[in-house]
Formats: C-alpha cells, structure tokens, sequence
DNA sequence: TCGCTATTGATAACTTATTATCGATTGTGT
DNA sequence: ACACAATCGATAATAAGTTATCAATAGCGA
C-alpha cells in the first residue's frame, strides 16, 4: 500500500506553501531543509505520484522544464519575472472574448504567460530603462 | 563572404511559403522536397544563421521545441490544434488591458497560446464531446 | 518490537534536441 | 574553367532533464 513517508510530506508541503510554482530544483533545495537526506531521484518520483493522484499539476513555460503547483488553485495564468526568474501566479479572469481565434476554430484552453518586473524587482521611479511594453 | 546555397534558400523558402511555424522536423522534410540531400545539421546551422540575421524568428511553446517563422509577421500569437498538432498565427489585436497583473508588476512582453481545434480538424456539427472551453 | 515490503538515495542510463567535427562538395570571384 | 574557402552531409558528441537500477532504509500491520 501507499506509504506516508517523510519525504512525501515534505515535498507536498513545500509545494503546499510557496504560494507560487517551483522548479524540481527549489522542491529539493526547499524540501532538504525538512529532510536532510531528500534525493533529486526522490523528487521526480514524488512529483510524478502527486500528480497522477491528482494533489499537484505542471506548470510549463516556453523552453523551460514544469515547475509544479497544487491543483486547488483553479482557472489561472502565471507572470514570469525577467529579473529574478521566479513564477507568479495571477488570478484575475480573463473572458474568452479577450482570446479571439479565427472563424470555425474551437477554443478549448490556453496558457497565457506574461513576461516582465515583480513588484521586488520593480526599479525605483526615476531609474531608466524601465518603460512597459 | 556569405554564399547563396541551394539549401538556405530552400530552408528560407519553405518557412516563408508555409503561413505557419515549422518545426525542425517539418523544415527538414519540406526542404527535402527541393534539396533531397539536405541534412538535418544544415537545417539548425541555417536556422540559427537566419534567425541572427533576423530573417526568421523561433517560435516557443511548453514543452516543445521551436518552431520558426519569418520575421515581419509582426505582433501576434499563436493557436496549436490539439488534433492534428499544427500551429497557427493568430493576428488579431490583444490590448494590454486584458492582461491584468497584480499591482507593482510591470508586464513587459506575453506569450499566449490557445489550444483547441483548427477548422479542418472541427468535429461535425451534432457530434459529441465538442464544446468550447 | 518484528518482519515484510514500499520507498529511498546514489548514481548510471537514457531521451530528445541541438551542436561540433571533419572530409567532401560547391558557390563565387577572377 | 580554376582555385579556394564557405558550406554541406553524416555522424559523433554534448547538454539538460528525467528515469531506471538496486542495495539500504524505514513505514506499518500484527
């Protein structure tokens, strides 16, 4: 049967709380500082199991490998940030009308990532170079 | 100096005739088709070529490898049938006001791709399982 | 607490996409 | 047409991410 291990736990739970997507990398890094001995083999078989049993979901960006989330989180789009390379999430609804598509194409989902400054990484007012698109 | 080969201007010409982003692997067959010789190493060598050159751009999904299309396209973005796998430019205009982000984040730039069905690869009328999302 | 077996940790192996290598080929200026 | 270097084709090598292997460990029911 399936067995509550320590480093289920952890890894559910770092996901649980970062509030935002994260790579294998900071699942690791975040889930060793619960389990010391947590391996990177560990990692991508938890993450797999997870998902199957439905608790997480991938996120994926372009060029990238999935970072993960819970599932709870519903009908969403995410925010990359340039500067620090972290992913956000955003809730606001957007109306199928906001995606046209061409005439006789069905719409079934999209993914909608938006590139740009996180309010850490905003520069102070005044600095150049900081005009958005 | 740069030389006039048979295989970039078959590899230019078919991403230019397509009217949609190729894949390496349909660039190749396509190419194929003019240069029966061409390799696959002289598709990523005249693709990186090209895009430096900026005649082409890469186009990048989730989880995919790039895809390429010309250049002077302009804004727009991008429809992936999830029937028959194809990718299609969609060019009508999206304002940043229904890109909403949370308060302090500067969007910069965006990637969106709808999934669903092309019109060649839309189900009957009456059929089941087609709604829209 | 004991014993069984699911799970783990360390690492080798694998996958897919892309790049490097190098002898053969072929544009291009003369 | 010639010469020569840019480019090509075939394939080995690389890179990054993920999966497989297997002995050691540790949940969990009795």
């Amino acid at each position: 049967m399936e067995r509550n291990t320590r480093q289920r736990n952890a890894i559910l739970g770092v996901i649980s709380e970062a509030g935002r997507p994260l790579s294998t990398q900071e699942i690791l890094i975040k889930g060793q500082a619960v389990v010391p001995s947590l391996s990177i083999a560990t990692v991508y078989r938890t993450l797999k199991d997870l998902t199957t049993e439905g608790w997480i979901l991938p996120v994926k960006l372009p060029g990238e490998a999935d970072r993960y989330e819970v599932t709870k989180l519903g009908e969403h789009y995410h925010f990359k940030c340039s500067s620090c390379s972290k992913v956000f999430d955003i809730h606001e609804r957007i109306t199928n009308n906001n995606l046209p598509a061409p005439a006789n194409f069905i719409v079934e989902s999209y993914d909608l990532i938006l590139y740009g400054r996180c309010s850490e990484c905003v520069p102070k007012r005044g600095s150049p170079g900081s005009r958005t698109a």
